[in-house]
Order: structure tokens, then C-alpha cells, then sequence
RNA sequence: GGUCCCGUCGUCUAACGGUUAGGACACCAGGUUUUCAUCCUGGCAACAGGGGUUCGAUUCCCCUCGGGAUCACCA
């Protein structure tokens, strides 16, 4: 087996979306996978584009969902540099063998005239194409104009990881640029010479790159040299399902998800399935197991929109597989104000009762903040439940109180889940209730939050004296809530 | 518009000529003498349309329709 070697190659303008990490992941799996080298290489060859402190948010994403590259700018490598500004020299050589070989030439015209052939062009229905004002006479490159190629127009078929067989015909074959003005290359020429140089086998790419793939064709052949791998991925669509994902139509910053309580282990594994399955029925998979698993011959080859319904059932799928001190650690951020002051053995008892609910750690003030202060009575909760709703304000004073003086006559030895499921019980053929009264009438006593931990669990925790005195003000509040 | 790619439940997908078209998310209904939530069980729900090829097409071919991408001194 050839070694394996992929890249991830953005450009620093900005942050990297789902579909930028998704095209990274693959890159790595498969590079992992063979016991190959993933590297990061920045694209920086148009800095009017260029966004302040990109370079340093992209590393950090892929720090964050633990795609860790090989080789990189901030880590150098054997191939260094892997910033395409300060590899220069290598365009600028490259592009005088290909001037040599008499397969490209200084581009003659003003922007102006070249606007002027392509409305030209327009006007007569025609496609424009460069290759077709090819001057004769060539002025010499000296760096201060565009370096174009001289295409040989032909038509291609070429195989595709993902893709499959692909074809195209002459008429897209053009005379592209190499090496702008400025002395910069343009993607087109400087990833081909990089890939060469770094000794890139695959070369994974979003769905954009197909249609001028033809003319990369072209150029590896004028180059002389062998080409990588090609897969081209399908895009991910915007949940409407009409656009593909971009980031002027709000696609979200992959770091936002972690902020909004995502982990990285689901993050990684939704990524990893939209558009890829190992033909099995499992769902979940580890970042090990992809790197076992993935191939790019099963990855799917229609573009697939972004369900984050999926992507929240499938967080709390990996909350729940994760270590109680390892969610300690990673939950550190997201408590509520109270619950950020507590003490770690008070979190971690906290933790466990509602570590099977949680969905995203956001979640986590709404689920806890109760245990830690007193919660703000809100009879519009009562309300707003469906059985509740029913429950006359001097039957729920009666239930408040009744619950109140059942549980006083429980020991403190004897406050734990068992007893007080039972006294829960009694208390409910006591009352004649039913339990989603009873029941729902203490938990918003207790708690007053969207959900909770069971009604027993969420007791214990609380304590006998918070429990009583919990009911004792929701009892008091609710007097309130009547006269006002 | 030219060129190219794609088309299975609402969504993510399995199927590589013969299946009651499978799973998951979402949704709905029950259950766990306990609410909200979790969990369990069940239910709803798809081969874009039309022609071929074949004993037999979701699967292969063609056309139509639909969606997307791309046509820069951007990547």
C-alpha cells in the first residue's frame, strides 16, 4: 500500500462550518486509518479576502473536535511551509517551467479589455473563453502581469473516489490564470504544486471543485506529473434543503456548537454520518471507531441538509456514555449562577441524578439550578400543565399542605428514595389523587423548572428541611398569587 | 443560459435484479401504579414521473421533471 497522506486546506477568512469539517474529518480518517499523515495547509494567496485571526479560530476548531493534524503552520513539518504566502518561490519556479515548456505566457490585457471580450461574448450567446483572444506574441512574464496557462483543450473523463467515472468536454477547458498580478498564485495553480510537493496521495474536496477539475486535469498533464486521489464530497445543504451550506446564509461557526453545549464526540460522529454509514444499523460511532470504519467508497454521493434535531438526540446519547468526572469537567462552564458556586462534591451529586437528560449542557442551568437556591414560584407553570390547569386553588392549597404534613413525619434516617416513594404513594390514596396531579403539583413545588430528576431522587437530594420548606413557600406564594 | 453532479419515509440513510423496501431522528399512541424529561413498546410515513432491457426492476439504459454546483487576477 502507497502511504497515505491528506490535507485539509482552508483559507483563512474567516471560521470553518459543519461542511469545512466534514470535508477535514474524512481527510483525517483516512489518513489515520492507512497509518498515514493528515496535514493542514493555509490558503492564503488572496489577502484582500484574508480575515484577522482566522488562521489561529481554524486550529482551533480542529483542536477542538480533536482532528489533529501531522503537519501544520503552527507545527511545522517536513514539508514546511504549510502557508501558501511564504511558499512563493516554489509558484514563481514552477510557473517559469511551465513558460518554458511553452505552456504558459504573460497575459497581455487590461482587465478592462477582458471584460470587454467577455460581454462580447455574452451578446452573442457564446461562452466566454480566454483561450480564444490567445495573443500571439506574448509580452515576456516578468511578475507584473497575470502568468496564464495554455491550455491543450480536450475533452476528459477522469474516476472519482466518491463520485465515480466523470466526463467533460473541451469547451470548459481554459486558459485560467497560474499567477495573479500580484504575484500571489491563484487556488487553482498553488494546491496542485503543493500537493505535488508535499506528496499528497488523496485530495478531498467539496462538490465546487468538480466542475473545474477538467482544466486541473490539463495542467497535471502539462506538469508532467502524476495527480492523487480525487473524492469529491456533495455538499451539505441549509435546512431548507435548497442552498448548499455557506457561511453568508448564516451557516453557524463549528465552535458555536460547543458554546450551545454540543460535545465534541457528538459533533464528530453527526459530521462523520451525514452522508457516510458503514451499511450497518448502528448510529453511534466513536472517533476510533470511524477511523476503523470509514471508507470513501460508501460515502453517499447526493448532498444531505442539516438536521440538528438528529444532532440533539445524538448529544444526549454521548452525554450519557461519558464519565461522570469527565462530564464534571466538561460541564465547568455551563452551570447557572448558583450552581457555579457550589462545591464540587455537591455538582457531582447533582450530575449524577440528571446526567440522563441532559441533551446539551445548556440544558444544565434549567435542570439543576433548583438544587442549589431557592427557585422563584411561577404559577403559570401550574397552569399552563394540562392537569394541573383543572386543579382549583383550594384543592391545590389542600395538596400543598397535606404533602407537607405527610413528609415532616419522615425521619431524617429515613429520607432516602425507597421511603419516600412510599410515603409518596400513601400520601396519594390519602389525598384520592391522581399521581400526575399529586405529583406534578410537588414537583413545581420543589423545583419549579421545566423538568427535573425524579420526584424522589430530586427529594433526597434536596434534603427533608429544604423539601418542607419548599412546600410551606409555594404554599405561602400561592395565597399571594390569589389575592394579588 | 452552457457544462457537470444528484434524486428512497418530513430529515439522515440501508438495499449493490427477486425484501411485507430495513434502521435512526422527528411526530403520534400506549407502558414504566410518578408530573416534565429519560427509558421501553407500538404506530404513521418513501423508491420524482414516463418509457425501455429483463421471467422479474428502487436497483441497468433513455427521456422528462425537480434540486444543486460551476462558469473570477475567490478558494
Amino acid at each position: 500500500m502507497t502511504k497515505v497522506r491528506t490535507r485539509f486546506a482552508p483559507s483563512p477568512t474567516g471560521y470553518v462550518h459543519v461542511g469545512g469539517i466534514r470535508t477535514a474529518l474524512y481527510a483525517y480518517l483516512l489518513a489515520k486509518q492507512a497509518r498515514g499523515q493528515f496535514v493542514l495547509r493555509l490558503e492564503d494567496t488572496d489577502k484582500k479576502r484574508e480575515v484577522e485571526g482566522s488562521d489561529a479560530h481554524i486550529i482551533k476548531s480542529l483542536h477542538t473536535l480533536g482532528i489533529d493534524y501531522d503537519e501544520g503552520p503552527d507545527i511545522g513539518g517536513a514539508y514546511a511551509p504549510y502557508r501558501q504566502s511564504e511558499r512563493l518561490e516554489h509558484y514563481i519556479e514552477w510557473g517559469k517551467k511551465l513558460v518554458k515548456k511553452g505552456r504558459a505566457y504573460a497575459d497581455p490585457y487590461t482587465p478592462e479589455e477582458i471584460r470587454a471580450f467577455r460581454s462580447e461574448a455574452e451578446q452573442n450567446k457564446k461562452a466566454f473563453l480566454y483561450r480564444h483572444h490567445r495573443p500571439e506574441n506574448p509580452p515576456e512574464w516578468d511578475g507584473t502581469r497575470p502568468l496564464r496557462f495554455k491550455s491543450e483543450p480536450k475533452a476528459c473523463a477522469w474516476h472519482d473516489a466518491v463520485m465515480g467515472d466523470l466526463h467533460a468536454g473541451e469547451e470548459v477547458i481554459d486558459d485560467f490564470v497560474l499567477i495573479k498580478s500580484d504575484g500571489y498564485p491563484t487556488y487553482n495553480f498553488a494546491h496542485i504544486i503543493d500537493d505535488l510537493e508535499m506528496e499528497i496521495s488523496h485530495v478531498i474536496r467539496g462538490q465546487e471543485f468538480i466542475a473545474s477539475t477538467p482544466n486541473y486535469l490539463n495542467l497535471y498533464e502539462a506538469l508532467e506529473i502524476d495527480r492523487p486521489v480525487l473524492a469529491t464530497m456533495p455538499h451539505i445543504l441549509n435546512e431548507t434543503g435548497n442552498k448548499k451550506l455557506g457561511k453568508r446564509d448564516g451557516a453557524k461557526d463549528v465552535l458555536d456548537y460547543f458554546r450551545d453545549g454540543f460535545i465534541e464526540e457528538a459533533m464528530l460522529n453527526f459530521i462523520a454520518s451525514m452522508g457516510w454509514n458503514d451499511g450497518t444499523e448502528q448510529e453511534l460511532f466513536s472517533k476510533e471507531e470511524l477511523v476503523s470504519k470509514f471508507s470513501l467508497e460508501r460515502v453517499g454521493r447526493s448532498g444531505a441538509r442539516f438536521d440538528e434535531k438528529r444532532l440533539i438526540w445524538m448529544n444526549g446519547q454521548w452525554i450519557k456514555r461519558l464519565e461522570l468526572s469527565d462530564l464534571l469537567k466538561r460541564a465547568e462552564t455551563f452551570w447557572g449562577e448558583a450552581g457555579q458556586k457550589a462545591s464540587e462534591a455537591e455538582r457531582k451529586a447533582v450530575l449524577t441524578v440528571v446526567q440522563d437528560r441532559l441533551k446539551t449542557l445548556t440544558d444544565l442551568p434549567n435542570l439543576t439550578e433548583f438544587f442549589f437556591t431557592e427557585p422563584t414560584p411561577d404559577w403559570k407553570m401550574v397552569d399552563d400543565s394540562k392537569q394541573l390547569a383543572k386543579v382549583l386553588y383550594k384543592n391545590r392549597l389542600d395538596l400543598l399542605r397535606s404533602a407537607a404534613e405527610k413528609l415532616v413525619q419522615v425521619s431524617a434516617e429515613d429520607w432516602n428514595e425507597e421511603t419516600l416513594q412510599n410515603t409518596l404513594n400513601e400520601l396519594l390514596t390519602d389525598t384520592n389523587t391522581k399521581p400526575p396531579v399529586l405529583f406534578g403539583l410537588i414537583r413545581l413545588a420543589l423545583t419549579w423548572a421545566p423538568f427535573s430528576p425524579g420526584l424522589p431522587e430530586t427529594m433526597r437530594l434536596l434534603g427533608k428541611e429544604i423539601t418542607l420548606s419548599r412546600l410551606q413557600s409555594a404554599t405561602k406564594s400561592l395565597g399571594e398569587e390569589r389575592a394579588g
